[in-house]
DNA sequence: CCTTTGAATTAGGTTGCCCTAATTGCAATT
DNA sequence: AATTGCAATTAGGGCAACCTAATTCAAAGG
């Protein structure tokens, strides 16, 4: 008999949050994680040990968290059927492209196999998301990452945005207010110094855009040439 | 400040469950309720008095519970929710008639309002579910039943399948299996004696099937003439 | 090497939702 | 009017996830 191990809702975020943070840096703190899903560190760090039991991370004391083999399959299903959602509600039922986010994080853990299987081909079997962000296959493959940070082009470069990572609906309205959608075409003007804002200007808005090095860091482009 | 009332997932089965079960009896007896939500009488009564200091059932002891104006509204709204969901996934994702009534008890907890109202205009505001129940309204509304039992049929009758009430997958794959589906022709042949079950013959089918009482009352018709 | 400081951890709760076993009460039947 | 059977209720737990406050640790700078 399988170990019918049911996946919560709340064992669900904590996976995929940490497979998040994890392209950011790794092994993920506590504190990171507590701050992305909004609760204590001690709660975190309760459920971390409950997770590390059942061999889907692993926990190094006063160091962090990884994904296991297993919890990261596991995260990359939850991602799959996220991302899969959110193209549903952007092409299908035409929502907005910066409230899909918020919508998909609810129905992202409210569907079976099944479902999944036939939203996929519904939909074409797409390869990223609304936000440009890969879409894991049904075996839970994902291709690299090839698109470097805005926050890494020389002034004066002139790029295609490919994707933003990080996905959070107040990212994502601040960015779709300044036309800073997957495919726009940009160019860096200026970076201000101490750590200030880089000053973006997007091929068919007025005013450059000035985005702090935080955003910066999570908005993905191909450079021109 | 509006009181922030977050209603969980398990709220709102017991909420969808008491709605279901007022259609057959009312009040609902405490262990019709445990029986349909699996879980035991104890277990039910603890979240009724829950229930009840929200305003959302009243609990009379020893009687049983009955959704109070608030409850009733709450327990429609995840109703409408469901049957869109059916719509979407037999009509849209093409998944079988019998399995998706599961599939959608795990998705009506997961939609804001704004994707389910973009759901039924996707849908084309449809007002029955593919068993044939009625969806209620976005205000909440739904229209009476007209239908009859199959049970209260007289012999030699023929009518039209109109509805199941009360959805279970099991009852929905015994009766996918002989032809009764929405929209079927059939005819009441015999009723055996003793609370024996119903022979009912199936257009389009070669040998009659045989309803026990319990099903009879759960499916519903509009007989010929 | 010692001190400092913020992150991690421990200690000790609470709440929601579930359980089994024991008891009580209602209502139907003798 | 007493009995009996089943449903309802009470009693006493359990576990997953959350919390705040107190303590401990590690890494960095003096
Ligand atoms: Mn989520
Ligand atoms: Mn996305
Ligand atoms: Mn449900
Ligand atoms: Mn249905």
């Amino acid at each position: 008999m399988a170990t019918l191990s049911f996946t919560s809702e709340t064992v669900e975020m904590y996976l995929k949050s940490i497979a998040e943070l994890e392209l950011l840096t790794t092994p993920v703190a506590i504190s990171q994680l507590a701050q992305r899903l909004g609760v204590s560190s001690p709660s975190v760090l309760e459920m971390v040990k409950r997770l590390a039991e059942q061999k889907l991370v692993t926990h190094t004391p006063y160091k962090g968290v990884s994904l296991t083999a297993r919890g990261h399959s596991r995260a990359l299903a939850v991602l799959r059927r996220h991302r899969l959602w959110e193209r549903f509600l952007v092409d299908t039922l035409r929502l907005p492209w910066e409230a899909v986010h918020d919508y998909a994080c609810q129905l992202e853990h409210a569907a079976a196999p099944a479902v999944v299987d036939a939203l996929a081909q519904f939909l074409g079997e797409p390869d990223t998301c609304p936000h440009g962000n890969p879409i894991p296959d049904a075996k839970g493959a994902m291709p690299a990452e090839t698109a470097i940070p805005l926050l890494t082009m020389e002034i004066g470069q002139s790029a295609r945005l490919t994707n933003i990572i990080y996905e959070e609906t107040i990212l994502l309205e601040y960015l779709a207010r300044r036309g800073l959608l997957p495919g726009a075409m940009l160019t860096l003007e200026d970076v201000a110094p101490y750590q200030g804002p880089l000053m973006v200007r997007v091929d068919g808005f007025d005013h450059p855009a000035a985005l702090g090095r935080e955003i910066a860091a999570r908005v993905f482009v191909h450079v021109i040439e």
